[in-house]
This record gives structure tokens, C-alpha cells and sequence, in this order.
RNA sequence: GCCGCCGUAGCUCAGCCGGGUAGAGCACCGGCCUUGUAAGCCGGGGGUCGCGGGUUCGAAUCCCGCCGGCGGCUCCA
């Protein structure tokens, strides 16, 4: 039985109100004070999307619009639509240029022609802000480089002041920041770029995803191996990665012999598959590994956790029969639902999109059809809103896909299910069926979380770094408000840290006012502050996150809903809430 | 990889435009205070200004290259 807990109200709202049809008018005023303006800033079209709108121009003389121009040109286009703009549609273009960009929209500014992707219709009513966020070049074609300037526009400056309101506190949710802030993980130069250096902190929290992840291996069916993480080029060439991906691996000659570092698991898996004749009894045949992989993304492609050259997948494969390939999907998809409840991860902040099969595929129409149907229906089967992205699935096979959501609203993909008909062929995998004939498996790669990495940063930006107790890497912090209670202080610290629970005790010879304020700023769960009052009596003080504080707390009944909470892997402070039923606050 | 911006103490940043021997807050160390709930007071140490080259009598500051970061683009099998 899977229990979704959509909807919990764990995070602010980060949704900010962006008007595709006010970011359309300003496109078209924007392009339309360029054309006046600029004599060498060719305007080429806009398009807009929920964060903002991106308007390409060619540059006719080599020239970049610099900071002073920029800032002028937002005058502009709000000076110009104050003083009036006549905006009428025309048709739609049949440029070639135009259409690469889906710029075909064709609008008479002011008398000027001037293009608007066709799916969007301008507002009427003027605007009165535009931002431009950034300048920076678009490459459509790979001989083509274009200006393109990234914005945001509103009806008035109010508007706009809200909205950089609502983006500097995104910024603060920033997981790179709050990495550093909380001492989780660190990047430097000497290392590598995209090379995550875990501090203790963070690999406590890798730890408990990598914990919550074998139990779901677990009622999966999926066994966990280990395989090495450098193997002979021969065996990238058979799998494909040699030839397909081999810009993005580190290889390496060694006495005179080609090694890889893996990009990816499924090799070493499906040699395990391999190691004996496999009969229809046995299948599926699961195996699991928290495989550290490695792809040399390109330099400007990096970005902090959600973009690594080095990270750990949830990895598993499952080896099948096509007719067991549904149910798979089925309970994978199912454990997903679970895993993002557990985080209460909104709905909002979920996409899931159906692959299907591009023009470039192997295998027949036959196998792609019926394993699109089965991600079809077990998506359907489960009531799971989804995308189709025509053709985009992989060349090997169909896939689902989940996406969640950044601090400042971009989307990253995690989980993922693909169904794969090229590998068993290339390995030549085999199982004898019931009437003695040699078969061939299906193989789905299932990751849930995705890349551990990704998923750790998602959440420090979902929770603004303040992590359900289970994930905190600090959970209870034990604060003594004088040097007489240290020795209760002390036992206070020893119950709950023979408890299993992860508490520090902080002695410092500063202020308790200080004491408090650094533990919050370590967005650790639970101050537990012990005087003589305490104790006396054998209580705690507890003070949880929101200010909240619950006085006059018998030990062991905070021990036990601590650790209840922390079993649960609740969302919210649970046993802040029992214990201010029980105890009521101060 | 492409375009633009950026790199000063452990962290956040000022100084750079108009070159003249490096500054603040936090953190750290020491002392005072002995604490009842989100930064107590005083003092101190700490930087070859990302790296390399150039211009200059003189470079954190101007120019070039490299490395790294950021925002986009491309890419993400």
C-alpha cells in the first residue's frame, strides 16, 4: 500500500507571479527599442517561459551589449510603452532562422516587425518594469552564436520589487551556501572541479539516504553487489559507452592497457548476470549498488551538487522477461511515490514525463511498443499525472523520469526508469525459457533518489537546510545554562547518545542567548537546555525550530518521541508537537 | 566548449573607476563576566590581494594568458 503525503507545508511557497502575457509585450518593446537604438543588434525573436522571457539578437558587428547598455535599454522599453506602443499581430513567418528558434510569431510594433514565439499573446496593458538578468550568448546551430538577454517583466515597479524580494530569499536556500554555512561538503581547486569533498556532516546525510534506500532495495527485490570502479576498455567498447560516450570518460593506459573509469554500473552487473546460464525460474534477477560513478561534464556545465563530475547513484538493474517488465515498473514506481512522501515533497515541485521512441533506435517496433505501453500503464495504473516527451527517449529504450525543483524554480531530473533492449544484446544475455529455447532478458536501470548528490541538494534547498530530524546531521544539541548542572548536562547527553540519537553538547564558556542563536543557525532540530530547575526535577527544556519552546519535559518521555520521530522519519518536529500536548508550552 | 561577469583573512565583503607598501564584521586565540532562552565586554593573531607574465620609478588596482567560481547557451547517453 503506498501512502502519498503530498502537500506537506514543510517549505514556503516559492512561486512568484510571472505573466506570460507581460513578459511578452516587454519582448516585443525590448526588441522594439533595440531596433531604435542599436543599430548593430539584429532582433531575431523571443520566447517566454514561466521564469522569464529570452530575447536572441544577432550582433552585425561583433560587438557584446555591455552592463551601461543593458540598464539602458530597460529604461527604454519602459520609457517607450509609457508614452504609448501600438502592438498589432501579423501572421506568422515562414524565415528559416526564425523557425529554427520557434520564433514565428510576427508582431507590428510601432510600425516594426519584430517576432514572438506563436504560443503566447502580448498584454495590453503596459509595462512599468524590466530586469535583465543576464546577458550571454545562444548557439542554436553550432556555427550560429547568438546575443540572447535573459529578463523578467511586470506590470509595475512594485511587481518587480517582489519579485527580487522572492529571489534573494531563493538565494539563501542555495544549497552551495548552506553547504558551506552547515559544514556538509566542500569543492576546491586542487581537488578538481566537480569533485564533492564530503565533511562529516554531509556524509551523515549520505548515509541515512543510502539507509533508506536499502530498505526499499530491499522489498524490491534488488540484492546489492559491489563492482570496481575502473574496468578495461574492451568492456566499454562491448557495452557502448567507447564509442558513444567516450568524450565524457577518464581513461587511462596503464602497462601498456586502456582502463576506464565507469560512467556507469550496468556493465559490472550484467557481468554478474552473465557469470551462469540463467533459467525463466530465476528471473528477475535484481541487483543493487551505490555506484560511485564518474563523467566529465563540461567546465560550464558543472554546478555545485546538482551538476558533479564524480557521484553515487541509487543504481540498480533488473534483468526480466518482457511480460514481467510492467509489474517491475509498477512497484519501482511505486517505492518512487513513497521516497517523495517521505520528504513530503510537493506535487508542485514533482514532474514525471514519459520518454518514448526516437528516430534513432535498436531493437524492433514491436518490443518499443509494449514497452511503452507497460511505463504507460503503470503510471496510469498508479494515478500518476505525466508528460509525454515525444522521441526523446533513449536510443535503447523508453524511459520515466521525475523531476523536482531547485530553490529558484529549475528543474533537475532524479528518479529515473529505462527500459533497455541494447545492452542484453550486446552482451548477448540469455535465459532458457520453459520450452528449452534461449531467450533474451530485459534489462530496466532504476534509479530512485538518482544521483545521491542531486537528491541531498534538492533537499538542503527543499528544507532550506533545516532537514527532518532523521536526515539532521546534529539532531539534539545539549546546552547547560551554568557550569553547576554540567554533570546533569552530561547525563542528559549520555541517555540520548546511548539512545543512538546524534547530540553534541556545547560547554562553551559564552552566553546562553549566544548558545541558542549558533544552534539555530546549524538548523540543528532540537536545543535541549538543562538549569537547576531541570535538573532537580529530571526534565529538559526543549526548544525546537519556529521558536517554539516546551518547558518542564520528563527526560525520558522526550527521549522516547524523539526517537519515535526519528524511526518515522517524520517530516515535521512530531515530538515537538506531542510533547507540547502533553506538557503544554512555557 | 561558447558569451558575459567575478576571484582581497577560515567566511561575508570594502578598497580597484582617476596606480603610491592592505581594511571591516563574523569566526579563531587570550582576558573579564558566570550567564534562564536568536550575537555580553575588552584585547590579540591572521592576507606573497587565485596563479603566471607585461606596462610603470611604483600594480590588489591597468593589459595579456591560465586556473577556479557564477549566470546563461550547448550537453545531461
Amino acid at each position: 500500500m503506498v501512502v502519498v503525503r503530498f502537500g506537506g507545508d514543510v517549505t514556503p511557497n516559492t512561486e512568484v507571479g510571472l505573466s506570460p502575457e507581460v513578459l511578452a509585450r516587454a519582448s516585443l518593446i525590448l526588441q522594439y527599442v533595440v531596433s531604435k537604438n542599436v543599430e548593430w543588434l539584429e532582433p531575431l525573436g523571443c520566447s517566454v517561459d514561466e521564469y522569464g522571457f529570452k530575447c536572441d539578437f544577432k550582433s552585425l558587428s561583433g560587438e557584446w551589449p555591455d552592463e551601461r547598455l543593458v540598464r539602458r535599454l530597460e529604461e527604454l522599453a519602459v520609457k517607450a510603452d509609457a508614452e504609448g506602443v501600438e502592438i498589432v499581430f501579423e501572421g506568422f513567418s515562414t524565415n528559416e532562422l526564425l523557425k529554427l528558434l520557434d520564433h514565428t510569431g510576427v508582431y507590428r510594433v510601432n510600425g516594426v516587425s519584430l517576432y514572438l514565439e506563436p504560443e503566447v499573446k502580448p498584454s495590453g496593458d503596459p509595462i512599468g518594469a524590466v530586469l535583465i538578468k543576464n546577458v550571454s550568448s545562444h548557439n542554436p546551430l553550432p556555427d550560429l552564436s547568438l546575443v540572447r538577454l535573459v529578463g523578467v517583466a511586470f506590470r509595475s515597479r512594485e511587481e518587480l520589487n517582489a519579485w527580487i524580494e522572492w529571489y534573494n530569499e531563493a538565494v539563501k536556500r542555495d544549497h552551495r551556501l548552506l553547504g558551506q554555512k552547515l559544514d556538509l561538503f566542500s569543492f576546491h581547486d586542487e581537488a578538481g572541479s566537480g569533485l564533492v569533498i564530503y565533511h562529516p556532516k554531509g556524509q551523515v546525510i549520505r548515509e541515512e539516504l543510502i539507509k533508506l534506500m536499502r530498505e526499499v532495495n530491499k522489498r524490491l527485490g534488488y540484492e546489492e553487489v559491489y563492482t570496481p570502479h575502473v574496468y578495461k576498455s574492451i568492456l566499454w567498447r562491448i557495452s557502448g559507452h567507447y564509442t558513444l560516450y567516450r568524450d565524457k570518460m577518464v581513461l587511462a593506459e596503464v602497462e601498456g592497457e586502456e582502463y576506464g573509469i565507469k560512467p556507469m554500473n550496468c556493465p559490472g552487473h550484467i557481468l554478474i548476470y552473465k557469470t551462469r546460464m540463467r533459467s525463466y525460474k530465476d528471473l528477475p534477477i535484481k541487483f543493487a549498488e551505490f555506484g560511485t560513478v564518474y563523467r566529465w561534464e563540461k567546465r560550464g556545465e558543472l554546478y555545485g551538487l546538482l551538476r558533479v563530475r564524480g557521484f553515487t547513484q541509487d543504481d540498480g538493474h533488473a534483468f526480466l522477461t518482457e511480460e514481467q517488465v510492467k509489474e517491475e515498473i509498477k512497484a519501482i514506481l511505486s517505492e518512487i511515490m513513497y521516497v517523495l512522501s517521505i520528504f513530503g515533497i510537493k506535487a508542485n515541485d514533482i514532474r514525471v514525463y514519459l520518454s518514448t521512441r526516437p528516430e534513432k533506435y535498436i531493437g524492433t517496433e514491436e518490443m518499443w511498443g509494449k514497452a511503452t505501453e507497460a511505463l504507460r500503464n503503470a503510471l496510469e495504473e498508479l494515478g500518476i499525472p505525466y508528460s509525454v516527451k515525444e522521441g526523446e527517449g533513449a536510443f535503447y529504450g523508453p524511459k520515466i523520469d521525475v523531476h523536482f525543483k531547485d530553490s529558484i524554480g529549475r528543474w533537475w531530473q532524479c528518479s529515473t526508469i529505462q527500459v533497455d533492449f541494447a545492452l542484453p544484446e550486446r552482451f548477448g544475455l540469455e535465459y532458457i525459457d520453459k520450452d528449452n529455447s534461449r531467450k533474451r532478458p530485459v534489462v530496466i536501470h532504476r534509479a530512485i533518489l538518482g544521483s545521491i548528490e542531486r537528491f541531498m541538494a534538492i533537499m538542503i534547498e527543499e528544507f532550506e537546510g533545516k532537514l527532518p530530524t532523521w536526515l539532521s546531521p546534529v539532531q539534539v544539541v545539549v546546552i547547560p545554562i551554568t557550569k553547576e548542572v554540567q554533570q546533569y548536562a552530561d547525563e542528559v547527553y549520555r541517555v540520548l547518545d546511548e539512545e543512538g540519537v546524534r547530540v553534541i553538547k556545547d560547554y562553551e564558556d559564552e552566553t546562553l542567548q549566544k548558545k541558542v542563536r549558533k544552534a539555530y543557525d546549524q538548523a540543528i532540530p532540537y536545543i535541549v537546555i538543562v538549569g537547576r530547575k531541570e535538573a532537580e526535577n529530571r526534565t529538559v527544556s526543549v526548544r525546537g525550530r519556529g521558536n517554539i519552546q516546551v518547558s518542564n519535559v520528563p527526560l525520558e518521555l522526550f527521549v522516547n518521541e524523539l526517537k519515535n520521530e526519528i524511526r518515522e522519519r517524520a517530516v515535521t518536529q512530531k515530538a515537538l508537537e506531542v510533547l507540547k500536548a502533553k506538557v503544554g508550552t512555557q
